[in-house]
DNA sequence: ATTTAATATTGACATATTATAATATCATTA
DNA sequence: TAATGATATTATAATATGTCAATATTAAAT
């Protein structure tokens, strides 16, 4: 069998796979990817997403806490609220991305 | 407490929010992905994904089928190859954008 | 008609994910 | 300090996914 051409997509990606599979992983789920399109709006609360997403307490503090071990978002306490945000600028550029190609 | 801005992209994702999961979940394996980096070249025979992406024929195989029945990619049997490729023009994109996020 | 190569399917098992309810923590206010 | 509101954690059951070995199917070659 002869071998095969390996485009550059292939070739550079093969380091990444693992990577970006982890980070497309913590994406794929419909409530924690619209919650990541609340947060390009800006920072929000947990309750305030909670509402948008409508979706329970825990279960959108578990989507939170998960995404941001992936590193997705950040969160920061003020007060008695906590305020999550999307800090990583891939993770927008991803977003972005995805609301191009399905939404447009 | 008051009503939350909402950003273009929240609101028109939230209709495609279960779809583009769904997809996204398809992508978000480390081989699923590299098979899908390794069609952007093209078509490609069972066979030579197997070898490019070092896993058993039988999880090449069900990666394949799994991604067909979301429609990522495509088979046609031609002898007794059978041939896999990217038909969806939205897919091409989408890794497309991987790549410049994540690669470049 | 048998054999071989290419691919698909099946079954069994381990692991991961999701949803949900209950409880815990921590900051604020009364 | 007791009560309340905001968020996190834990436990658990249901479901989905990944892996691997074995077997089945189909087309081509002998």
């Amino acid at each position: 069998m002869k071998k095969q051409a390996q485009s550059k997509i292939e070739k550079n990606m093969r380091q990444k796979c693992d990577l970006v599979a982890r980070i497309l992983k913590a994406l794929a789920h419909p409530q924690r990817l619209l919650i990541l399109c609340t947060l390009t709006a800006g920072e929000k609360t947990v309750g305030q997403i909670e509402k948008s997403c409508e979706a329970s307490q825990s279960a959108v503090s578990q989507f939170l806490n998960r995404m941001r071990l992936e590193g997705l978002v950040n969160s920061e306490k003020r007060g008695s609220f906590v305020y999550y945000k999307i800090t990583d600028p891939k993770v927008n550029k991803l977003i972005q991305s995805l609301y191009k190609i399905y939404c447009a």
